[in-house]
DNA sequence: TCTTTTTTTCACATAAATATCACAATATTT
DNA sequence: AAATATTGTGATATTTATGTGAAAAAAAGA
C-alpha cells in the first residue's frame, strides 16, 4: 500500500511517515502540488494525505489536477477548522476530512478505513460477523437469520460503520456523511439514533462503542 | 469470464486489468478499434469496456463494426461527461455507461452485473413460484392456471423484479431502467404502477417489499 | 374521429421515521 | 465526595414517506 503525503511542513510529514511506516506503508512525500502531481503519474499511490494549505499550487487545485489524472481516494488535510472549508471539501468528492491538530493516530486508522473501503469493502455487497448479516444490496439485517427491520437512517448509519470500523467517528462527521451538509439540527440526535440502533442491533449492540468527548466507534472483538 | 479492454491510454488499461484480474477475469487489451475488432473476431469475448475517445477508429465506429459481428455487452467509457453523450451511448443499444473518471470498482461492478445478467437472463424464459407463472416469452402471468392480465409497464416491472431478486431498487432506478432515461416525470409514478401491480398478483402481493426509504425490492419468503 | 386502455399526476389519509427535549445515568474532574 | 461534563434514554411533537383512490393526460385501437 503506497501513501502520498503531500505537506509543506517537513515536521508534519515526517510525524505522518513515521507512523505510517509502522503500519507497513510505503510511504512518498510531496512538499507541494506539482510534486506530488509528478509521483502520482509515475506511482501507483493508492492514497493520498493532502494540506489544504501550500505555497505554490494549493491543495484545492492540487486536488482538482489529481482527479483529472487518477481518482486515488484523498483525505485532505485543513488547518482551518471554519465549517465553510469543510463543506467545501466534502463537495469537490474527498474521502475524508481531518482538521489540524490532529492525532497521528487518528490520521492512521482513516488511511486505513479508506484503503480497506477502497480494496473490499465496495466490492462486497454483504458484512457478516458471527451471527450478524448485512446485505447491502437487499438492505437487510439478519441476526441468526431473523431479519430486523431497521429504520433509513439507522441502516445508513451501520453501513458507515461497517465501512469505517475501528475509526472514531464525531457527531460532526456524522452528520455531514449521512444528513449532509444541509443539516443545522442538534448534535444529540445522533445519539439517539445510535440508541435505537443499538436497540435494534440487541446482542450486537456492544460492536458501537462511545468515544466519549468526540462520539463513536464501531469496532469488532 | 473473458474481459476485452478498449482504450488507448496504457495508464487506464492497466488499472482496469489489475482490478479485473483480481475478480479472476482473463483481460484482453486493445490500444485501438482496429486491435479490438481482431481479437473479438478470434476470441470468445463475454464483455467489452470501450472508450469513446481514440485515435484511428472511434468508440462509436468501432462499437457498429464490432456489432456487425457478434452481439457482446459493452460498457462503454467517456470522457466528456455531456449528457448528449450519455444518451447517444444508450441509443446505440449499449449494455452500460461511466463517465470518466470513475472509480475501477464501479467499472467491475458494472463488469460483474453485466456479465451476470447475461449469464442467467438468457437462460430462464419462465420463472415459477407456487402458482405463480411468469413467461418471459409469451408475456403472459397465470395464478392458479388463470391468465392474468397485467398492462406492459406493470408487466417489465414484474420481469424487471424477478430478474433482480433481493435487490432493493429505488425508485430513481427503477425510472431509469423501466421508464429510460429521458422520463424526467414525477417519483410517485412508481408508487402506483407499484399499487396496481400488487394489485394484480392478489395473494402474492407481498413479493413485493417496500424498502423505506429507498423503493421497492422482489423476495420469495 | 371516437372509444378504450394505459399512464401519470395529485391529494389526502395513514403509518412510520425523525428531531428535540428533559431527566436519568454515568464518567470525569476538582 | 461533590461538582461538572457527557452520554443514555423515554416521551412526544413534528416531519416525512408511503398507500391509495380519483381524475387528468396520453397513447393505442377501432
Amino acid at each position: 500500500m503506497k501513501v502520498l503525503i503531500v505537506d509543506d511542513e517537513e515536521l508534519i510529514r515526517n510525524v505522518i511517515k513515521e507512523y505510517a511506516e509502522i503500519e507497513k506503508y510505503e510511504v512518498y512525500e510531496a512538499e507541494n502540488g506539482l510534486k506530488a502531481i509528478e509521483i502520482i503519474e509515475n506511482n501507483d499511490i493508492d492514497v493520498i494525505v493532502l494540506d489544504i494549505m501550500m505555497p505554490k499550487l494549493d491543495g484545492y487545485s492540487t486536488y482538482r489536477e489529481i482527479k483529472k489524472i487518477k481518482k486515488i481516494p484523498t483525505i485532505i488535510l485543513s488547518a482551518r477548522s471554519e465549517e465553510y472549508d469543510k463543506l467545501f471539501g466534502f463537495e469537490l468528492g474527498v474521502d475524508d476530512y481531518l482538521a489540524k491538530p490532529f492525532s497521528p493516530k487518528e490520521l492512521i486508522a482513516r488511511i486505513k478505513a479508506v484503503t480497506r473501503r477502497n480494496q473490499k469493502d465496495e466490492l462486497e455487497d454483504k458484512f457478516v460477523y458471527k451471527t450478524l448479516e448485512v446485505d447491502f444490496v437487499g438492505h437487510t439485517v439478519k441476526i441468526d437469520n431473523e431479519e430486523i427491520t431497521l429504520t433509513p437512517k439507522a441502516f445508513e448509519i451501520l453501513t458507515y460503520f461497517i465501512q469505517n470500523q475501528k475509526v472514531a467517528i464525531s457527531r460532526d462527521t456524522l452528520l455531514n456523511k449521512i444528513w449532509g451538509y444541509d443539516f443545522f439540527g442538534d448534535d444529540r440526535t445522533v445519539d439517539t439514533h445510535i440508541k435505537m440502533l443499538r436497540n435494534s442491533l440487541g446482542e450486537y449492540r456492544d460492536l458501537i462503542k462511545t468515544v466519549r468527548g468526540l462520539g463513536y466507534k464501531f469496532e469488532i472483538k
